[in-house]
DNA sequence: GTCTATACTCTGATAGAC
DNA sequence: GTCTATCAGAGTATAGAC
């Protein structure tokens, strides 16, 4: 399905890695247009120029970053097994859904930019697998309902809700830091809080 | 405490109200940085040295847009009554908050772009006024759980909690029609979701 | 592979005619 | 109040030396 990658030297992979870890500081936060190649440039410690040796465009570093990260976010939903407990699954991926938002807030925010602004880059991904994902584990979610093993809702709108609660962390990390005060870990705190809340939601 | 305005000609007043429109169009899609003047003034329907005329600077238009913003956002949860039934206070809460993401989609996508971006226009207002109402009404929360009228759960997670799940729907937007699919409505479809999560959770 | 220099376009903002 | 013309600076991208 991919193309073959071409082959690269350990220098080019290395220095690949830099500006595409410096493109998502700065894209994450900027969003495509805010962010500049000076800045990219700055943070991976290149220059311009030099960073235009490895990708051809600014188009084609955002591109790179973004190939890959909706299989990133939707693997926790993915591993959602339907054999398994209804509730310990469902917890399980708020766990893995949070620890996400932990590890990799820079990921997070560059796709919340990246909706925020239409998906002008994702649509076509966002209607396709990210659908037909929500699709099937929605069907999952039905039958347990339908079994009586978890208590009945929209399992769409229950998707969603596990999406926003667990992302938020992430996104308004500013705001949540801001409220809660210094000294505090926002999302340990929010671990105990989600699994309250799904589980009282869910319980039968 | 806010300066008198200048009075202004209905002319005035009305190309004012015509340019913030364009510009919360425009900066709600694509944040401070990725806006342009140009942009701005096409979906106004105005020179950009006109627009440049009721607004001295890119800054001036953005800063115009925020003032206020913050306390629109803010009025559902100050309307939340300390001597109201506790749970009908708090759905009722949840419903007006959702009836923003409904009503006002793109001022609630231009705040998710200003967190989401470190909050540089608007650090001290959520440090301070944001701040200081969430751990007022937190208290009240509190309150109502040490008298057992609404079951125990962190009151500030709780905030956030309804901040998340209610702002979700206008900031992802995109992405929930993709999943819904044509012919439904998100919004009226999670106010009884909502109703029903935050029953559940806080029932005693 | 990396740099300096530079071409060219976009963007914010101003000058000045009407 | 509104427009055309224009400027200075920022921004993407390329050329070409080393």
């Amino acid at each position: 399905m991919s193309p073959t990658p071409r082959p690269r030297s350990r220098i080019q992979q290395r220095n690949r890695e830099v500006i595409l870890d410096a493109a998502l500081e700065v894209f994450s936060l900027h969003g495509f247009r805010g962010a500049t190649l000076d800045q990219i440039a700055e943070v991976a410690g290149l220059s311009k120029p030099n960073l235009l040796y490895y990708f051809r465009s600014k188009e084609e570093v955002h591109t790179a970053l973004l190939t890959g990260l909706l299989d990133t976010w939707l693997d926790p939903l993915r591993a959602m097994n339907p054999a398994g407990q209804p509730l310990q699954e469902i917890l399980a991926y708020v766990r893995r859904k949070l620890d996400l938002a932990r590890d990799f807030p820079r990921e997070s925010r560059l796709f919340a930019n990246e909706i925020l602004q239409g998906a002008p880059r994702m649509r076509a991904a966002i209607e396709g697998d990210l659908r037909r994902l929500v699709e099937d584990k929605a069907a999952v979610l039905t039958r347990w309902m339908d079994e009586g093993r978890i208590a009945r809702v929209d399992p769409v709108h229950l998707v969603f809700s596990i999406w926003a609660l667990t992302q938020h962390y992430a996104d308004f990390e500013v705001q949540v830091r801001a409220v809660l005060g210094p000294g505090r870990d926002p999302i340990s705190e929010a671990g105990g809080f989600l699994e309250t809340l799904f589980t009282r939601l869910l319980t039968p």
